[in-house]
DNA sequence: TTGTAAGCGTTATCAG
DNA sequence: CTGATAACGCTTACAA
């Protein structure tokens, strides 16, 4: 690998004035910077941005947090993020955390140490006391974790209620829930907002809300649970499209024809759920253009810290797909 | 941040002591130690990652280039990939290719810029020639890209037979084949491996291989063509589980129940496999584990440039479940 | 318009 | 056992 000075040596000129040629900065004759163009051009030279870093104090490094990757929710959230910072000249990170705040410390330690240029957490696991003094900007994903931090996530509480005001107007009389982990603020908005529509209901117990965790697993279990404790019930709407597809094999499990005797309603609009039996009604979120957002957020703020701290909250969008009652529709 | 000459003026002693704690190398008198380690401690200091790096010209990152990450067979990979990573001390990058060459080498320059410890690549547009002269460690994974570079891989053509031989022993008699990519080296040879078996048969057609795209819509269409075109088919394998999920919906939509009237087979084992309807009989490969065994070669040889490069291949094995015939399971 | 030289924060060599 | 000091490769005052 050759170096700057060996640039200059051969173009005649000094290391500084190679310098301007390469960072266009500066003044610089026409005819040297020719010169210098082709000494590098001869040499292949490319310069060595640890040296950069280090007189710079920052390494065009943006890091992603997020619980797990295999998650098709958070790998849709880490290409919207990776696409971005690859379009603005940053290298992209990733950090699977598994919800473990030790590991999200370690991480966050770790690239401060490369001089990382700035966060993206998806996480509930960070509390404002452990970055208070990270002086490197952040944004919070998908989830809030303090008001003092900028922030992308969608309206959790109004999908919610377009979910189970859905499942009203098609017909079904009683609608549980499968909650989402009860420490995620996106979960508990969307609870927030189930109850919202059916506080009033005179069938409502506390049988209808199970706690799942955000996962096809965990859903399969609650819904299995659910549906066994009230054979009444017509509708679920799970808090993700993952637990959605678990109450959908829980039903199949339990020989309930969906949607004929039940409907099912998700969250997110993962791919996955195109391809389930039945295709899975769910509330879109903008998945992409969340994380594409975050990563243009956080960008913004990197190269001019004036940038005020915003909060964004994103629409979503109800998807009418088969596996609640007259919406059937045959994708592909 | 406070730098090493902080911490030095704090404990009266030179830099170079202490660099000497910090890195426990070289002697240093219990007493300065612990006057130094004081001294850290109270500054909370830690060392410039890459100040360090530059000296070094080293920088404990290795990155990963998968063609796309939402693909759950990389996203395992890449887990698998950064847990090692993580484990010994690196930082993980992960780059996604869309097997854009053009993408590849310019994620491999500014890589190579940031002083970059090795690659791992799951490739197949890299050529040997536009690596000759990378002088880090690197490790094809999953698919080879030169018999000079080490590679983890498994035996894929033992595989497609086992796949077809299982298709044979439970009585189907024409069996076709969705094919990946032809140049993907895994891809022609499980279509090599599926030749092994049926080549000698007298229903054996050109209409029996079917090339998809290795994801669901391209094995949905491929499937659609091949049921339609040969309506005695009576088995299919595809190449991977994405292609055979979308040959599963293929048969849904033309109402031929499975696997009653036909038993579908994929290749990896992804998690997906085990949600679809019915579940995905399957060739399963050690995913995560190829993954670890790819990173832990890569850095073995980053820390030994002794070490001898290997390809290793990983055996296969027959996963069953109910898209075949008689051998349903349930699982959850 | 160009060159000199002082850093950026480490590590390692070489004296003491 | 410890301390100066010269790299590592680059950028940017400051001079010329």
């Amino acid at each position: 690998m050759s170096t700057i000075r060996d640039v200059a040596k051969l173009a005649n000129v000094s290391v500084a004035t190679v310098s301007r040629v390469i960072n266009a900065n500066g003044y610089v004759n026409e005819n040297t910077k020719q010169k210098v163009e082709e000494a590098i051009k001869q040499l292949d030279y490319r310069p060595n941005d640890v040296a950069r870093s280090l007189f710079k104090g920052r390494s065009k490094m943006i890091a992603l947090f997020v619980p797990d990757i295999q998650n098709p929710f958070f790998s849709e959230l880490a290409r919207a993020v990776e696409d971005m910072a690859n379009k603005r000249g940053y290298t992209f990170i990733l950090c699977n955390t598994d919800n473990d705040n030790q590991k999200e410390m370690d991480y966050l330690q770790a690239l401060l140490q490369k001089s990382i240029d700035g966060f993206i957490f998806v996480s509930n696991t960070i509390k404002a006391i452990q970055i208070e003094n990270v002086n490197v900007p952040m944004v919070a994903l998908d989830r809030k974790i303090s008001s003092g931090l900028a922030s992308v996530t969608v309206d959790n509480r109004d999908g919610a209620r377009q979910a189970v005001e859905h499942l009203q107007s098609i017909g079904c009389k009683q609608i549980g829930h499968i909650c989402g982990p009860e420490n995620v603020s996106s979960s508990r908005n969307r609870l927030q907002g189930y109850l919202d529509v059916v506080k009033k209901e005179d069938w409502l117990t506390s049988d209808f809300v199970q706690v799942g965790d955000y996962n096809i697993r965990g859903g399969f279990h609650a819904g299995l649970e659910m549906l066994k404790n009230n054979p009444s019930i017509d509708g679920i709407f799970a808090a993700n499209d993952l637990m959605a597809i678990g109450v959908l094999k829980a039903a199949e499990y339990l020989n309930i024809p969906v949607p004929e005797k039940l409907s099912v309603i998700g969250f997110d609009d993962i791919e996955l759920g195109k391809i389930t039996s039945p295709p899975l009604t769910t509330i879109k979120q903008p998945i992409y253009a969340i994380g594409k957002q975050a990563a243009e957020l956080l960008i913004k703020q990197i190269e001019d810290p004036e940038t005020e701290v915003k909060s964004e909250i994103h629409d979503v969008e109800l998807i009418l797909r088969a596996s609640t009652k007259e919406s059937g529709e045959w994708c592909f």
